[in-house]
RNA sequence: GGCCGAGUACCCAAGUGGCCUAAGGGGACGGAUUGCAAAUCCGUUAUUCGCGGGUUCAAAUCCCGCCUCGGCCUCCA
């Protein structure tokens, strides 16, 4: 089975092969966050997406080497000026972070730096990972034992000193006279060929957001920073050029090209990063290494709305994902919210839409817990290698073991995983509990959940003091445990209104009384 | 102005020329179950696909026009 992938430099649906030939790995490098903030949720859409896509590929047998890199360098808030000017973005964070800090806002036992521009670049980078981890990232759970598959900017400004290098030897680049190095666009004649925004269309665009004064020092106006000398800075590095810092874009070429090579399988991102981004990328790294391209494929996920209207602080639907765990939101459904709307569309988040997306996994948990019991009891063990084994399991293949195959080729075909979804639903309705196929059904459940990543984060991160909560209800439910045994009806309701209250939802089951949050 | 997407039921969403009188989930409604609930399980829930034309034996799907919404055009996932 081949995955198929739509394109954005073709904008075709292409079969995703190893550049490097048949068996070898394929290489792909995620642009991760900027961690000058908690990453929010639309964040998370693009990066769980590179995850599904990630995972589909290892589901076909495909070996993959992924970067995501953590960025802590280069991020101006000025966007009136685009080449280098405005305030670090680190920088405003560390005033934010000493207001939160005076405020007593920030979390107990937090204790940092605020005029240490790596030290919040690393509280955030840390509370990223937390986040990342929770929602099932691949890439941030193999760092725990691999940290250079997340690499940080900041400590590979040597290769990224040497890309300039290389672009200022071959033609591709230039200092101009206020000391900056700049591209130069007219060296490198695909520049648009990803974006659409070619040089005369940029031209004829006429963006009112480019400053007259920084462009007069520029061979095109389209030209974009290399290296920005400013002695000033929060974060510098001395170079050929000056004390300063590197240009944004600079950072994925040097460490695409210092990890997975010159060439690479596949680049992701959100669609902003289209351009200029992504448009700058290519033009960096083929000019510095010569090659006819820097990654065969792009792949780029629309933006997510939240209740329908774009996401800002000011509309009160700005959520980081930390917002949706306190308000004891699973991970699992978090990450099913955002993975289920196809990737080239805008999907629009909701908390209505968590919550579908809870009972959802909730029931898929529910088919597993059965299915491992019902194996289990028949003490059936999962199908061995040889084929007389095999043909005996054919024989008895399940439901949800016989709709693998559909599922895995929604999943290749251009990530369809609503469609995927709906398969695995429709064969859940046909377990039954007395099956002699639970073994093998369990096995094919698993294997879809090694793309889904949902069944083992179906639980709400509990806090200290929910603990608490737990206490008491637990002491009242054994009061209404007497009081049913009493049949003093009355008082057992009396006690539910009073857990109701509370926000806790109780469950009369077989075996005793269960609750959770509401 | 340039480039790129999207409009399918109350909500989310699959379907890109005939198997579509349109998957799947949520909700709602009905049933089973329950001391009553909740949860669970079963069933019902779009003759119709933003609007108007056209092509075709056949259109949600292709073509033309229109309307609406979203993204990018040097902060951004």
């Amino acid at each position: 089975m081949k995955v198929r992938l739509t394109n954005t430099l073709t904008r075709s649906c292409e079969i995703i092969e190893p550049l490097a030939g048949p068996g070898q790995p394929i290489r792909f490098y995620s642009c991760g966050p900027t961690v000058y903030d908690d990453a929010h949720i639309g964040n998370f859409r693009s990066f769980l997406n590179a995850d599904i896509l990630r995972r589909t590929l290892e589901l076909v047998g495909h070996e993959v080497h992924h970067v995501m890199n953590i960025t802590d360098v280069g991020h101006m808030t000025d966007d009136t000026n685009a080449d280098g000017g405005g305030e670090d973005k680190m920088a405003v964070a560390g005033r934010r972070l000493l207001e939160a800090k005076k405020a007593g806002q920030l979390p107990l036992g937090t204790e940092i730096d605020a005029r240490n521009p790596y030290a919040i670049a690393e509280f955030y980078a840390h509370r990223f990972l937390e986040d990342a981890r929770h929602l099932g990232l691949k890439v941030a759970i193999e760092e725990q034992t691999n940290p250079q598959i997340m690499p940080r900017p900041s400590r590979c400004i040597d290769r990224m000193i040497e890309l300039v290098q290389k672009l200022i030897a071959g033609g591709n680049a230039y200092q101009a006279s206020d000391g900056a190095v700049y591209f130069d666009v007219l060296s490198f004649p695909k520049y648009g060929q990803l974006s659409g925004n070619t040089l005369q269309n940029l031209r004829e665009g006429a963006g009112e957001r480019i400053n007259a004064a920084h462009q007069a020092v520029k061979r095109h106006p389209a030209d974009f920073m290399l290296w920005k000398p400013d002695p000033n800075h929060i974060m510098r590095w001395p170079s050929p050029w000056g004390e300063g810092y590197p240009g944004w874009h600079l950072e994925c070429s040097a460490m695409a090209a210092m990890l997975l090579g010159d060439e690479i399988d596949i680049h992701s991102g959100g669609e902003d990063n289209i351009f200029p981004h992504h448009e700058c990328e290519i033009a960096q790294s083929c000019s510095a290494h010569h090659s006819e391209s820097f990654s065969r494929n792009w792949f780029h996920t629309r933006h997510l709305l939240v209740e329908g209207e774009k996401m800002a602080k000011s509309k009160g639907n700005f959520f980081t994902v930390r917002d949706l765990f306190a308000k004891g939101i699973t991970p699992a459904a978090i990450r099913l919210e955002l993975v289920r709307t196809h990737y080239r569309v805008n999907s629009n988040f909701t908390l209505q839409g968590v919550r579908d997306c809870q009972r959802q996994v909730d029931r898929w948990c529910r088919v597993r817990e059965m299915l491992a019991k019902s194996a289990s009891a028949a003490g059936s063990p999962a199908p061995r290698g040889s084929a007389a084994d095999r043909s005996a399991a054919d024989a008895d293949i399940g439901p949800i073991a016989s709709a693998f195959e559909q599922f895995a080729e929604a999943l290749c075909d251009d990530l369809n995983v609503a469609k995927a979804i709906g398969i695995l639903n429709e064969a859940c309705a046909r377990v039954s509990e007395t099956t002699s196929s639970s073994a093998v059904d369990l096995a094919a459940l698993n294997r879809m959940d090694s793309v889904l990543g949902v069944l083992d984060r179906n639980t709400a991160l509990t806090s200290i003091a929910a603990d608490d909560l737990s206490a008491q209800v637990d002491a009242l439910l054994v009061l209404r445990q007497t009081a049913r045994a009493a049949k003093n009806f009355a008082e057992s309701d009396r006690i539910r209104d009073q857990l109701a209250a509370m926000g806790v939802q109780i469950k009369d089951g077989p075996q005793g009384t269960t609750w959770n949050r509401a």
